[in-house]
DNA sequence: TCAATAGTGTCTGTTAGACATTATGGA
DNA sequence: TCCATAATGTCTAACAGACACTATTGA
């Protein structure tokens, strides 16, 4: 499918624009959570990166937008989990938009890496020099992966077709940031239906090897429980 | 504090604008959460409504706009919640803009009705004929109330400083559109420290009197229990 | 007095968290 | 053999949901 000539990571000096719509892709490596950025065009700021993004075209959405640019710098799209939303204060952005539009992808574990010269994946927790919309952005996609955790199956997108339960727990921990008991997390996984088990069976290193699993929802758990005020009084 | 002449309630025909600022201002009443539509300008639409809306002014923020225009609709400015989302698909706005970012704003019960011939609270579930867009981001606020209900205190702004605990769950099964169980409720209401009852008493109709509480947080709960696979599987 | 609503005590099934144990491979 | 990891069984404290009961007012 033929795209536009100027990818994201050859993109020209930044041009003036109303609106930019950005895309937080988000992948894991080793035991942190990395997001994809490009090295800002502008020769005059040194070592300076940013979000993939543009503007949008005649005729297209926000969500069209978004697609477009994570194909553009991923090559197959990646799984677009949802808009994050709308940055518009004054902190800057390397576009000179007066508002962007975040949205959050999420990349498979694995997945071909895209680096080229002028792209790479960072740690999202510590991300080199950026704008601080830029800032806001990522900031923000990490506290949406958070919030939806419990809610959307998203940590099965970042996952490659099959796995084992130990590295579903990573990713989990990863996202929660926090340990989490091995056997209560089976025990909530094996009561929600959401993997099936494979036959196959994989050795990494010493230990016994794990039995790996496929993402398979069958039903959604039975009744809900009452309100619980948990986080509530933040 | 002086404001634009041109109120949303009397605001001229519709102009282009390539972004828009729009306010869904919800409030309980009855048993059902209302929200706050101005009719449309333009005499062409014959009764139709729309959002509080308006574009960025220059060296404002998006919550900026919001604010404005939200104590410019109902006066004092209500508790602005957060933001929605960017609205940006090929469905039409009032405003023709591009995009349209929304947000979100509670109104406690029993406040000052703004209500002239050009603005009224509809049911927020059954609204009058919206554009699609407008439809889109008041859905949006209302899955956004849901969604948040269980990690903020946001039941608390929908109600005046003091309230019964009957009047408390009835906003949570407004919000939640389920009934819920009386004692569970306020074993997990207490269990949260996060409301303390006041020396008054109130007696409506029938039955006995009930003791007034105000939102007083103390402080979050204990341990965090491990991973819910809730709703997950959606 | 009855009806209606507020508020509380207690029982039970479920589950999160901890601990212990077995299983299975590599060094 | 020892060690590391996978996978599972069991116990306990906490909690959600249900029921029953008392308390207090107005009709």
């Amino acid at each position: 499918m033929p795209d536009r000539p100027s990818t994201p990571a050859t993109r020209p000096p930044p041009r003036r624009a109303s609106l930019s719509v950005d895309v937080v892709l988000l992948t894991p490596l080793g035991r942190r959570l990395t997001t994809l950025l490009v090295r800002t065009g502008d020769p005059r700021a040194k070592e300076r990166w940013e979000l993939p993004w543009d503007t949008m075209r005649a005729e297209e959405t926000l969500e069209d937008t978004a697609a477009r640019l994570a194909r553009a710098t991923l090559g197959a799209g990646p799984a677009l989990i949802g808009q994050i939303g709308a940055f518009g204060n004054r902190r800057r952005h390397p576009s000179g938009a007066a508002v962007s539009v975040a949205f959050l992808g999420l990349v498979p574990a694995g997945a071909p890496a895209p680096v080229g010269g002028d792209t790479a994946w960072f740690p999202a927790d510590e991300p080199p020099g950026l704008a601080p919309r830029v800032r806001a952005m990522l900031d923000g996609a990490l506290a949406a992966v958070r919030t939806r955790l419990d809610r959307e199956p998203i940590a099965f997108r970042l996952l490659p077709a099959t796995f084992t339960l130990s590295q579903l727990q990573e990713i989990y921990e990863i996202l929660l940031g926090r340990r989490l008991h091995k056997a209560s997390f089976r025990r909530a996984l094996h009561a929600a239906w959401l993997v099936e088990p494979t036959d196959e069976w994989r050795s990494e290193g010493r230990g016994r090897p794990a039995q790996l699993f496929r993402y398979a929802p069958r039903k959604r758990r039975g009744g809900r429980r009452g309100v619980r005020f948990d986080v509530l009084g933040g």
